[in-house]
DNA sequence: GCATGTGAATTCATTCACAGCT
DNA sequence: AGCTGTGAATGAATTCACATGC
């Protein structure tokens, strides 16, 4: 939870923040000047009134009587999230997931530009991805400094994955993206936001198995 | 959202349930034989009333004044999750993130078998992934009939998505797991999970962005 | 004495409803 | 008239606190 001038912001505002990026996009596409909370709402099955709250906590966006300028917020929402820059972005682990991250291109054109790959596999290190070359893990705190690594990816075993962590944070990077299905600790000045696919499987499960049971009293 | 009982469960509560499960297996490995709600909730970072309060919703697992039984437990969680059994799972595009998925061994162990794959491109078509042929998505919907398929993973490129999410719905599978950075509109008896990495790098981006900004007042 | 199970209290998120601007 | 921006009201999730049982 972060503040800004005092309010608080949730993980779900900044969760919606780059749905309504998204969504912005596509209302550009289809020619768009303008769109009102309502629209926005409709199309990501949210109230209107939740879009003018998370939209107000970062300023005053729209014109009353008319709704938001497509082209405009879009602008203003990348700035609030962050992604009207690059980012350099180092990935341990040279996987099958690694691997569909690295050939992933949205990453390219959202600006987020790996620079550095990482693995301990003999035969992998040396080898290039899509032009960078893989580098031994031993080398990551050091390389992450020269490089000046903002975020990190973490795409090794669940065994591994906390000594990796461990060497990220101590490195100075504040960010960091997991893949492994295992817990992980870091200080509380560092985000770290995990992707579990198994878990997601289970949540489907979870809605298969006790769905018979929905009541509605 | 589904009701118990009369009982409202919140998908954060959904979970938490996966992440005991997990921990749980820790515990077990580490040869606990009861663990306490303090002892859970300091694991994962919660309040020792939280991980009551969500098991209390299923059941009575605790002694008091001793704690939970941990081999129990997590078996009593796999039930409520529904993982205490196999389930048939379909993967539609076999790009790099549909190949990372069928290599994901934590799948198999958990009992979601990937019994096909489906693709449309015809250089794929035919092909075998660690055993399971290739088949033409042309026939998705009567081979998800015809193998039982309760769970299908969508890992398309955003503008096949929808297509391909309207043939699920109408074999009548009530669960998704999307991997497709667009929207995607299923009807209210399906649960739609949608993983999009970008958006987790966002989440980095905006507090790189603003914690400079963070207030305690 | 120790730790669960659970109503009550609190905190947090969402929605309402309306004043204010175009 | 239409739609934003925002305090106030509601609703949901979390935490408190204690009665209950081992």
């Amino acid at each position: 939870m972060v503040r800004i001038t005092g309010k608080r912001i949730s993980e779900s505002t900044i969760h919606r923040l780059s749905l309504y990026y998204r969504l912005l996009k596509v209302l550009q596409d289809e020619g768009y000047e303008t769109v009102s909370s309502k629209d926005l709402a409709d199309r990501e099955k949210l109230t209107p009134a939740q879009v003018r709250k998370d939209l107000s906590f970062f300023g005053q966006f729209g014109t009353r009587g008319l709704g938001y300028p497509v082209t405009e917020l879009r602008q203003q929402i990348a700035e609030i999230i962050g992604i009207n820059k690059k980012w350099n972005v180092a990935l341990v682990g040279i996987g099958n997931v690694g691997s569909a991250l690295v050939s992933y291109k949205e990453f390219q054109k959202q600006g987020f530009h790996i620079k550095l790959i990482f693995d301990n596999d003999q035969r992998k290190i040396g080898s290039f991805h899509k032009g960078i070359e893989v580098h031994d893990v031993v080398n990551l705190r050091q390389m992450l400094n020269k490089y000046n690594i903002e975020i990190v990816i973490v795409a090794v075993p669940g065994a591994a994955a906390q000594g990796v962590v461990n060497e990220v944070v101590a490195a100075g990077v504040n960010a960091i993206l997991s893949f492994a299905p295992t817990n992980l600790r870091v200080p509380s000045h560092v985000t770290l936001r995990s992707e579990n696919m198994a878990i997601e499987m289970e949540h489907l499960t979870f809605h298969l198995t006790n769905e018979n049971l929905y009541y509605t009293a």
